[in-house]
DNA sequence: CAAATAATGATTGACGTATATCATTTTTAT
DNA sequence: ATAAAAATGATATACGTCAATCATTATTTG
């Protein structure tokens, strides 16, 4: 009933402990007959080794790190919480966590904070990238020193990560051109679109799938040029504002960016019928726009899946293991209706340690 | 820098080992005083009690159990699929799965499953139920027992259960509706609905979600009785056969129940132009149907989400610890362009064992 | 065939916690 | 003050693996 321990492989190989355990471990110095005894022993017991003892056994600490743009994206916000939240819980098996806040979109702080890392002891990063080769050579001395690397959110150079965490930004923007293309029901439209920059990789991605789905299946719907907002409030707001004034026809408005806040406060102020709104990342007040009826939708890349993907998958790597099953990562269209609630899942508490 | 001991502790707190340990596992026969020093010593030290230490010396096996309905459901298919999935990469943790199947609906079965699991050595059992009452007395033996218990995807009578894990159905089906409700266009519309059985608490949810918000914000679209279809295709099919012929005014078709199958096949036949189309649960022909734009959208409930949660939720309870962060449960939409992969999660294998 | 090399066996001490036993000290009640 | 009860200390073993050491046996090489 019990499980069996390598012992009991051993014995049934017909070898002994320490050569078992050369084979489980792959020390070398091993005859090839060996290792296929220990190896059918293991299949035929279904020996799986047992972490707890393993974890135990060597000490092990998963030090990990996040490195996240600082600043108040009440989008990061978000991540940071999450990640403070998750690091809390896994307190108990070992992993320790540092989150390493970068000025956005600079890449030469990036770099500085990469190279520093290696001179750190740390067993994983999960990077929120840039597309820059300048950070090539800073990301292969990290793997050099066996650090497992992830691009989070926004991808890293693909050479230099071991894995991306996060959604298909292109899949976003077709998403939500679908929903666009749905809520005209055939009619003629006109959208508006906003991004913060075009040089961004993501918003670049998501504003081609969106004119992709439009271009195919809703040819009755007007894409206008995209406005460059550099994802501020303030500035999204006056455009925005801009453009319910001069134009009449306008039946939709999708922002790729950031800076909704801005929007909400000039939608919020408009008398006449709103056109449709399409806005992405699940936030304070992007939800309770939501609620309030100024907009229709909102795509959001659950940053909690992510959060927990990542986390996973770091450890998998430096353990050199299965990436374990995990709910895929897919953008999530949020209406008024199906919004998860605002507080995190901690109903239900035990007693702590 | 290496994490606190509980003999760290004891030394701190100018106790024993043996005394810190009464207090942090709650032996009694402790002072008060010597409860508030370790206490202290616990929190200057930052100690954490190491799970993997713990679980090896106390020969943790958690033996987990799903009662789930046989037979051809493609969607309990799937839910079947990620126990075994999740199974396999959790028996390192010494955790041991057994599926358990049951007859579709058979109140007297589960009755007597769940009885069956009083005898067996079962330290969580997740539940698909049904809120007869006829379990009440079955399920209270289970926990007495001590045996964690969670209703899965359909709840148990609340009183017998410890949590639910699913989606709210009320939820999902004002989630429809107001999909249905945006590809009107504020254009009049008339909705036929399909339920598998009124006496299925999921399903009346559904509806009446359903309703209120039809209701509430699109009156100019009118609901149709619904239709029962037992949850069986052939008839889901003929009755839809009925509907379109019957019906030329009808814009829109929301399934509440299974039998997507039938479904799909009457309207993948239907030349005319055909009603919005909204199903619900992505299995295989619901998404092939979706790609090939014979339906509009799919709402999910993310079965891997939930049994990644019934996991989480069963070893916390059995642990009597905390219910670690998760990605919240929230009825996902599917248009054609945000599918998830088909495979599961298995990129980027390791060595094993 | 001897010498060098490779493979194997036997054994041991961590790792941190759970759990138990037994002796000793402190506190409380009479 | 003494007995009884409560609290504490000291200590040991087990859990399964990792990692290391040292001795011994097989196999290969010149």
């Amino acid at each position: 009933m019990a499980s069996p321990t390598l012992s009991d492989v051993a014995h049934a190989a017909g070898v002994s402990y320490a050569t078992a355990d050369r084979v489980i471990n792959n020390r070398g110095n091993v005859a090839a007959k060996s290792i296929a005894k220990v190896h059918e022993a293991v299949a035929t017991l279904g020996y799986v080794r047992n972490v707890a003892a393993a974890n135990l056994s060597r000490g092990r600490i998963y030090r990990l790190a996040f490195l996240i743009p600082q600043g108040p994206n009440a989008f990061f916000e978000r991540i940071r919480q999450h990640i403070n939240t998750t690091a809390a819980h896994m307190q108990a098996e070992r992993v320790i966590v540092e989150v390493i806040e970068i000025a956005a979109f600079a890449v030469k702080e990036l770099q500085n904070s990469i190279s520093a890392l290696a001179e750190q002891d740390i067993d994983g990063v999960a990077i929120v990238g840039l597309q820059s080769s300048a950070l090539s050579e800073p990301l292969a001395q990290l793997r050099a020193k066996g650090v497992a690397v992830v691009g989070l959110v926004s991808d890293l150079p693909q050479d230099h990560r071991a894995a991306y965490i996060g959604i298909d930004n292109r899949v976003a923007g077709r998403t939500a051109a679908r929903m666009i293309g749905m809520a005209h029901a055939n009619g003629k439209g006109c959208v508006r679109t906003f991004v913060g920059s075009m040089e961004a990789r993501d918003h670049a991605e998501r504003l081609t799938g969106f004119c992709e789905v439009i271009a195919a299946d809703f040819p009755q719907i007007d894409v206008l040029d995209p406005i460059i907002t550099k994802d501020d409030a303030s500035i999204l707001g006056d455009q925005a504002q801009v453009v319910l004034n001069d134009l009449p026809d306008l039946t939709a408005l999708y922002n790729v960016g950031a800076g909704n806040s801005g929007l909400v406060t000039t939608l919020r102020d408009t008398p006449l019928k709103r056109p449709f709104c399409v806005v992405h990342e699940l936030v304070k007040h992007s939800r309770q726009a939501l609620l309030d009826g100024h907009i229709d939708l909102i795509i959001d890349q659950r940053p909690d899946v992510e959060i927990n993907r990542a986390f996973n998958v770091l450890r998998a790597l430096i353990d050199q293991k299965d990436i374990p099953a995990m709910p895929d990562l897919v953008p999530t269209i949020y209406v008024r209706d199906n919004l998860p609630t605002e507080t995190l899942t901690d109903q239900m508490k035990g007693q702590d340690i």
